[in-house]
DNA sequence: CTCCAGGGATGAT
DNA sequence: ATCATCCATGGA
Protein backbone atom coordinates (compact mmCIF):
# COMPACT_ATOMS: atom_id res chain seq x y z
CA UNK A 1 0.00 0.00 0.00
CA UNK A 2 1.43 3.16 -1.08
CA UNK A 3 0.60 6.52 1.32
CA UNK A 4 0.86 9.96 0.26
CA UNK A 5 3.07 11.90 2.80
CA UNK A 6 3.42 15.66 3.57
CA UNK A 7 6.59 17.43 5.91
CA UNK A 8 5.19 18.41 9.38
CA UNK A 9 7.48 19.83 11.76
CA UNK A 10 6.68 20.70 15.38
CA UNK A 11 4.29 18.09 15.49
CA UNK A 12 3.65 14.59 17.46
CA UNK A 13 0.66 12.99 16.14
CA UNK A 14 0.55 10.09 19.27
CA UNK A 15 0.94 13.01 21.93
CA UNK A 16 -1.35 15.01 19.91
CA UNK A 17 -4.45 13.10 19.86
CA UNK A 18 -3.54 11.49 23.45
CA UNK A 19 -4.03 14.97 24.85
CA UNK A 20 -7.55 14.71 25.94
CA UNK A 21 -8.85 17.11 23.08
CA UNK A 22 -10.62 14.29 21.13
CA UNK A 23 -11.15 10.70 21.26
CA UNK A 24 -11.90 8.48 18.79
CA UNK A 25 -8.72 7.88 17.06
CA UNK A 26 -7.54 3.92 17.61
CA UNK A 27 -3.55 3.17 17.08
CA UNK A 28 -3.29 0.36 14.17
CA UNK A 29 -0.20 -1.04 13.08
CA UNK A 30 2.50 2.06 13.43
CA UNK A 31 -0.37 4.49 12.79
CA UNK A 32 -3.90 5.75 14.15
CA UNK A 33 -6.84 4.55 12.37
CA UNK A 34 -10.04 7.25 12.55
CA UNK A 35 -12.08 9.63 10.81
CA UNK A 36 -11.96 13.33 9.65
CA UNK A 37 -15.68 14.55 9.53
CA UNK A 38 -17.60 11.95 6.93
CA UNK A 39 -14.01 10.58 5.97
CA UNK A 40 -12.10 7.55 7.07
CA UNK A 41 -8.41 8.43 7.52
CA UNK A 42 -4.57 6.19 8.13
CA UNK A 43 -2.37 8.51 9.45
CA UNK A 44 1.32 7.44 10.71
CA UNK A 45 4.40 9.58 11.47
CA UNK A 46 7.56 8.82 10.83
CA UNK A 47 10.09 11.73 12.17
CA UNK A 48 9.20 15.16 10.39
CA UNK A 49 6.54 13.51 7.87
CA UNK A 50 2.81 12.60 8.22
CA UNK A 51 2.00 9.91 5.82
CA UNK A 52 -2.04 9.08 5.16
CA UNK A 53 -4.77 7.77 2.92
CA UNK A 54 -8.47 8.69 3.34
CA UNK A 55 -8.19 12.67 2.38
CA UNK A 56 -6.21 15.25 0.74
CA UNK A 57 -3.10 16.24 2.06
CA UNK A 58 -4.80 19.74 2.76
CA UNK A 59 -7.58 17.75 4.90
CA UNK A 60 -4.52 16.41 7.01
CA UNK A 61 -2.93 20.19 7.69
CA UNK A 62 -6.10 21.68 8.76
CA UNK A 63 -7.29 19.20 11.03
CA UNK A 64 -4.13 18.88 12.60
CA UNK A 65 -3.48 22.50 12.00
CA UNK A 66 -0.14 22.40 10.91
CA UNK A 67 -0.18 26.02 9.81
CA UNK A 68 -0.40 26.84 13.65
CA UNK A 69 2.79 28.96 14.32
CA UNK A 70 3.63 26.77 17.45
CA UNK A 71 6.88 28.17 17.95
CA UNK A 72 5.49 31.57 18.27
CA UNK A 73 2.56 30.28 20.08
CA UNK A 74 5.23 28.83 22.57
CA UNK A 75 6.65 32.12 22.72
CA UNK A 76 4.12 33.89 23.89
CA UNK A 77 4.00 31.95 27.30
CA UNK A 78 4.05 33.43 30.45
CA UNK A 79 7.97 32.89 31.52
CA UNK A 80 7.16 30.83 34.68
CA UNK A 81 8.40 27.23 35.65
CA UNK A 82 5.71 25.34 35.60
CA UNK A 83 4.60 26.93 32.01
CA UNK A 84 7.97 26.38 30.63
CA UNK A 85 7.91 22.34 32.19
CA UNK A 86 4.47 22.21 30.70
CA UNK A 87 6.12 23.74 26.86
CA UNK A 88 9.01 21.35 27.13
CA UNK A 89 7.09 18.24 27.86
CA UNK A 90 4.30 18.84 25.48
CA UNK A 91 6.89 19.58 22.50
CA UNK A 92 4.58 19.26 18.85
CA UNK A 93 1.70 18.93 20.61
CA UNK A 94 -0.94 20.88 18.84
CA UNK A 95 -4.72 21.65 18.80
CA UNK A 96 -6.49 20.65 16.13
CA UNK A 97 -9.93 21.89 14.09
CA UNK A 98 -12.45 19.50 14.74
CA UNK A 99 -15.97 19.55 13.16
CA UNK A 100 -18.21 21.37 15.46
CA UNK A 101 -21.06 18.97 15.98
CA UNK A 102 -18.73 15.87 16.51
CA UNK A 103 -16.84 18.30 19.21
CA UNK A 104 -19.80 19.70 21.05
CA UNK A 105 -21.57 16.26 21.02
CA UNK A 106 -18.37 14.34 22.60
CA UNK A 107 -17.63 17.21 25.02
CA UNK A 108 -21.43 16.75 26.18
CA UNK A 109 -21.06 13.35 27.03
CA UNK A 110 -18.34 13.68 28.32
CA UNK A 111 -19.03 15.33 31.58
CA UNK A 112 -18.53 13.87 35.05
CA UNK A 113 -16.68 11.25 33.00
CA UNK A 114 -12.82 10.16 32.71
CA UNK A 115 -11.02 9.55 29.14
CA UNK A 116 -11.59 5.73 29.15
CA UNK A 117 -15.59 6.45 29.24
CA UNK A 118 -15.50 9.12 27.15
CA UNK A 119 -13.97 7.31 24.32
CA UNK A 120 -16.15 4.11 25.10
CA UNK A 121 -19.13 6.27 24.40
CA UNK A 122 -17.94 8.00 21.43
CA UNK A 123 -16.98 4.41 20.00
CA UNK A 124 -20.57 3.63 20.93
CA UNK A 125 -22.75 6.12 19.57
CA UNK A 126 -20.53 5.56 15.96
CA UNK A 127 -20.43 2.13 15.78
CA UNK A 128 -24.19 2.01 16.48
CA UNK A 129 -25.09 5.30 14.28
CA UNK A 130 -22.86 6.69 12.24
CA UNK A 131 -21.83 5.74 8.90
CA UNK A 132 -19.26 2.76 8.26
CA UNK A 133 -16.16 3.66 6.37
CA UNK A 134 -13.41 1.80 5.01
CA UNK A 135 -9.56 2.86 5.32
CA UNK A 136 -6.80 0.72 3.81
CA UNK A 137 -7.96 -2.40 6.06
CA UNK A 138 -9.46 -1.23 9.00
CA UNK A 139 -13.06 -0.41 9.21
CA UNK A 140 -14.13 2.96 11.06
CA UNK A 141 -17.27 4.99 11.79
CA UNK A 142 -17.92 9.02 11.26
CA UNK A 143 -19.76 10.61 14.24
CA UNK A 144 -23.29 10.14 13.77
CA UNK A 145 -25.12 13.81 12.61
CA UNK A 146 -27.23 15.73 14.81
CA UNK A 147 -30.26 14.55 12.71
CA UNK A 148 -29.80 10.73 13.25
CA UNK A 149 -29.08 11.46 17.02
CA UNK A 150 -32.08 13.74 17.20
CA UNK A 151 -34.24 10.43 15.98
CA UNK A 152 -32.85 8.17 18.33
CA UNK A 153 -34.63 7.94 22.13
CA UNK A 154 -33.28 8.50 25.17
CA UNK A 155 -33.40 4.08 25.92
CA UNK A 156 -31.08 4.29 22.68
CA UNK A 157 -28.59 6.83 24.13
CA UNK A 158 -28.58 5.26 27.72
CA UNK A 159 -26.95 1.68 25.90
CA UNK A 160 -24.34 3.95 24.66
CA UNK A 161 -23.78 4.39 27.79
CA UNK A 162 -24.42 8.35 28.88
CA UNK A 163 -26.19 7.70 31.47
CA UNK A 164 -28.14 11.09 32.86
CA UNK A 165 -26.32 12.74 29.57
CA UNK A 166 -28.53 11.00 27.17
CA UNK A 167 -31.28 13.74 27.77
CA UNK A 168 -29.06 16.80 27.23
CA UNK A 169 -27.16 15.32 24.15
CA UNK A 170 -30.96 14.40 22.56
CA UNK A 171 -32.21 18.17 23.44
CA UNK A 172 -29.17 19.75 21.52
CA UNK A 173 -29.13 17.08 18.70
CA UNK A 174 -33.29 18.66 18.04
CA UNK A 175 -32.36 22.26 18.62
CA UNK A 176 -29.10 21.51 16.37
CA UNK A 177 -31.19 19.91 13.79
CA UNK A 178 -33.97 22.32 14.10
CA UNK A 179 -31.89 25.06 13.04
CA UNK A 180 -32.71 26.86 16.20
CA UNK A 181 -28.77 26.21 17.15
CA UNK A 182 -27.05 27.44 13.99
CA UNK A 183 -23.83 25.95 15.06
CA UNK A 184 -21.55 27.06 11.56
CA UNK A 185 -22.85 30.26 11.65
CA UNK A 186 -22.12 31.10 15.14
CA UNK A 187 -18.49 30.70 14.08
CA UNK A 188 -19.23 34.36 13.61
CA UNK A 189 -19.88 35.48 16.58
CA UNK A 190 -17.38 37.18 19.07
CA UNK A 191 -15.97 34.76 22.20
CA UNK A 192 -18.53 36.66 24.20
CA UNK A 193 -21.21 36.34 22.29
CA UNK A 194 -20.33 32.07 21.49
CA UNK A 195 -19.96 31.58 24.89
CA UNK A 196 -23.08 32.82 25.75
CA UNK A 197 -24.96 30.75 22.98
CA UNK A 198 -23.08 27.85 23.53
CA UNK A 199 -24.10 28.09 27.43
CA UNK A 200 -27.90 28.09 26.17
CA UNK A 201 -27.64 24.35 25.20
CA UNK A 202 -28.98 21.75 27.85
CA UNK A 203 -25.63 19.95 28.98
CA UNK A 204 -23.09 22.83 27.92
CA UNK A 205 -21.75 24.35 31.06
CA UNK A 206 -18.35 26.40 31.17
CA UNK A 207 -15.90 24.14 31.07
CA UNK A 208 -17.82 22.32 27.96
CA UNK A 209 -18.29 25.53 26.19
CA UNK A 210 -14.77 26.48 26.58
CA UNK A 211 -13.51 22.81 25.28
CA UNK A 212 -15.95 23.62 22.15
CA UNK A 213 -14.68 27.14 22.06
CA UNK A 214 -11.07 26.07 21.93
CA UNK A 215 -11.44 22.68 19.91
CA UNK A 216 -14.18 23.93 17.08
CA UNK A 217 -14.52 27.46 16.97
CA UNK A 218 -10.30 27.91 16.98
CA UNK A 219 -10.72 30.39 19.96
CA UNK A 220 -7.64 29.80 21.00
CA UNK A 221 -8.09 31.82 23.93
CA UNK A 222 -10.60 29.91 25.51
CA UNK A 223 -8.99 28.65 29.02
CA UNK A 224 -11.42 25.05 29.92
CA UNK A 225 -11.20 24.85 33.51
CA UNK A 226 -11.62 21.34 35.25
CA UNK A 227 -10.48 19.62 38.17
CA UNK A 228 -6.85 19.08 36.85
CA UNK A 229 -6.18 22.43 35.33
CA UNK A 230 -7.60 23.76 39.19
CA UNK A 231 -5.32 21.49 40.77
CA UNK A 232 -2.38 23.19 38.95
CA UNK A 233 -3.48 26.90 39.24
CA UNK A 234 -3.72 26.29 42.95
CA UNK A 235 -0.61 24.55 43.33
CA UNK A 236 1.30 26.53 40.97
CA UNK A 237 0.19 29.58 40.73
CA UNK A 238 -1.73 30.49 44.35
CA UNK A 239 -0.05 28.02 46.68
CA UNK A 240 0.55 30.91 49.52
CA UNK A 241 -3.12 31.30 49.16
CA UNK A 242 -5.36 29.17 51.25
CA UNK A 243 -8.78 30.08 49.67
CA UNK A 244 -9.09 30.44 46.02
CA UNK A 245 -12.50 31.20 44.78
CA UNK A 246 -13.65 29.96 41.21
CA UNK A 247 -14.06 33.78 40.42
CA UNK A 248 -10.44 34.59 40.82
CA UNK A 249 -8.98 31.41 38.91
CA UNK A 250 -10.94 32.93 35.99
CA UNK A 251 -10.09 35.81 35.81
CA UNK A 252 -6.54 34.92 36.65
CA UNK A 253 -6.68 32.57 33.49
CA UNK A 254 -8.06 35.45 30.84
CA UNK A 255 -5.20 37.75 31.61
CA UNK A 256 -1.89 35.79 32.66
CA UNK A 257 -1.65 33.07 29.76
CA UNK A 258 -2.28 35.69 27.22
CA UNK A 259 -3.47 35.46 23.59
CA UNK A 260 -2.82 31.69 23.38
CA UNK A 261 -4.41 30.83 26.07
CA UNK A 262 -6.24 27.79 25.34
CA UNK A 263 -2.74 26.38 24.15
CA UNK A 264 -1.56 27.32 27.56
CA UNK A 265 -3.87 25.47 29.22
CA UNK A 266 -3.83 22.74 27.11
CA UNK A 267 -0.07 22.02 28.17
CA UNK A 268 -0.12 22.41 31.41
CA UNK A 269 -3.44 19.76 31.21
CA UNK A 270 -1.20 17.17 29.39
CA UNK A 271 1.75 17.69 31.85
CA UNK A 272 -0.47 17.54 35.05
CA UNK A 273 -2.01 14.27 33.64
CA UNK A 274 1.19 12.06 31.93
CA UNK A 275 3.91 13.91 33.51
CA UNK A 276 3.09 13.45 37.07
CA UNK A 277 3.52 17.37 37.65
CA UNK A 278 0.85 17.28 40.39
CA UNK A 279 -0.72 14.48 42.56
CA UNK A 280 -3.97 13.02 41.87
CA UNK A 281 -5.13 14.21 45.50
CA UNK A 282 -5.70 17.70 45.95
CA UNK A 283 -3.11 18.90 48.17
CA UNK A 284 -5.43 20.52 51.52
C1' DC B 1 -24.97 30.02 48.86
C1' DT B 2 -24.93 24.32 49.50
C1' DC B 3 -25.99 19.62 48.26
C1' DC B 4 -26.11 15.83 45.16
C1' DA B 5 -27.61 12.67 41.25
C1' DG B 6 -25.36 8.61 38.50
C1' DG B 7 -21.93 5.07 36.57
C1' DG B 8 -17.98 2.47 34.92
C1' DA B 9 -12.91 2.39 34.55
C1' DT B 10 -9.08 2.69 37.36
C1' DG B 11 -6.18 2.52 41.44
C1' DA B 12 -5.70 1.07 46.23
C1' DT B 13 -6.05 -2.37 49.73
C1' DA C 1 -12.17 -9.51 45.28
C1' DT C 2 -14.09 -5.46 47.38
C1' DC C 3 -13.60 -0.50 48.11
C1' DA C 4 -12.71 4.35 47.05
C1' DT C 5 -11.89 7.73 43.63
C1' DC C 6 -12.56 10.34 39.59
C1' DC C 7 -15.57 13.88 37.16
C1' DA C 8 -19.47 18.79 34.97
C1' DT C 9 -24.05 20.20 34.70
C1' DG C 10 -28.40 21.23 36.40
C1' DG C 11 -31.94 21.20 39.58
C1' DA C 12 -33.61 21.17 44.49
Amino acid sequence: MRLAHITADDFDLARTLDSGQVFHWETSGDGFVGTIGAKGVYVEQRRNRLFFSGVTAKMIVYYFALDHPLREICRSFPDDPAMCAARDFCAGLRIIRQPRWECLATFITSSMKQVAHIRQISRALRTRYGRRQRVLDSEVHSFPTPRRIAKLTDQDLRACALGYRAKTLLATARLVTSGDADLEQWSELSDESLRAHLCELPGVGAKVASCVMLFAYERLRAFPIDVWIERVLKQKYFSRKRKVTATQLRAFCETYFGEHGGYAQQYLFHHARKGGAVPRVATK
